[in-house]
DNA sequence: AGTTCCCTGAGG
DNA sequence: CCTCAGGGAACT
């Protein structure tokens, strides 16, 4: 082991935009047009809505339709008066459905109760970061808190991407990372992405050639479908909503292997923090 | 646009 | 024992 590399750090990471598409994917499995038949809370610290008003929405709702903006989840409740179940997984939450007899896993701090009595739906989160909401369906496609967040990345055009990236000044990692400028791109899928174009995290995102940033715009596109055909990455503590770790944490060239070799050139990856976050990057393969 | 904080488990 | 990682909100 290099003297180096165990000063570089560990890194950690969150579910991203492939990881709550299949989580959304599993739900769409086992839960549209069950009813909740009862709501527990033993963590009020990761609801945005009181618990008492939260349990009470839920308690006899049927589950309409399972959806993903962004990071987020959106679970379409049909009641009297409709709503959502928004859904923000953190650093460590896990949403999974599973026989009501399997024992929670630990830190399980929200669970639904299914009609039939046989499964069950619960959220656990170690680190707490993660967010249940109640938000009442306006007739909007999404709730309104999530209107400010921008384009989802495997929706906007190519043109609509390289604008955007043009339009702006700061280092090309800082907005990816940042919802407003897109939805769902987190720590791991930045440095991929940025690593298969050939692009510093640190590069100065005005200052990116139109064909550089196309580049990137098919990077992100392809690291994410193929992300998604494999599950999603299972870094720390990511799980499907089986309860099933997904295998792309094997594809990664350049997350979490800084100290290591690139995989192009046999150089040794460097680490270096943008916009507060650990990166890793190739100082040869990418300008 | 950068800093601080939330929280826990891992590692020193 | 202490320090650190991380997404996002709140702050500067």
């Amino acid at each position: 082991m290099l003297a180096d590399e165990r000063t570089l750090g560990k890194q950690e990471s969150m579910p991203e935009l492939p990881e709550v598409e299949t989580i959304a994917r599993g739900l769409r499995a086992c839960l549209p047009g069950r009813r909740i038949v009862r709501a527990t809370v033993t963590q009020p610290r990761v609801l945005l809505t009181p618990g008492d008003e939260l349990v009470r929405a839920v308690r006899g709702a049927t589950v309409a339709a399972v959806d993903r903006h962004g990071k987020h989840l959106l679970l379409r409740m049909e009641r009297r008066k409709p709503f959502w179940l928004v859904v923000h997984l953190g650093m460590t939450g896990q949403f999974v459905c599973e026989a009501a007899s399997q024992e929670p896993r630990p830190h399980t701090h929200a669970s639904f109760e299914l009609d039939g009595g046989d499964q069950v739906l619960r959220y656990s989160d170690i680190r707490q970061f993660g967010r249940l909401e109640i938000v009442p369906v306006n007739g909007a496609a999404a709730p309104e808190r999530l209107a400010r967040l921008g384009p989802d990345p495997l929706e906007i055009s190519a043109a609509a991407f390289v604008a955007r990236l043009r339009a702006r000044s700061a280092r090309v990692k800082a907005l990816l990372l940042d919802q407003r400028f897109l939805r769902g791109l987190g720590n791991i899928y930045a440095d991929e992405s940025l690593f298969r174009a050939g692009i510093r995290p640190s590069a100065a995102s005005d200052l990116i050639s139109r064909a550089r940033a196309a580049a990137l715009w098919h990077a992100m596109r392809s690291v994410l479908q193929e992300a998604i055909a494999r599950g999603g990455s299972s870094v720390s503590d990511y799980v499907d909503a089986a309860g099933r770790a997904g295998s792309f944490q094997e594809m990664h060239r350049v997350y979490g292997r800084a100290g290591e070799d690139c995989l192009n050139c046999g150089r040794m990856l460097r680490r270096s923090i943008v916009a507060g976050r650990g990166t890793s990057y190739c100082g040869t393969c990418q300008k």
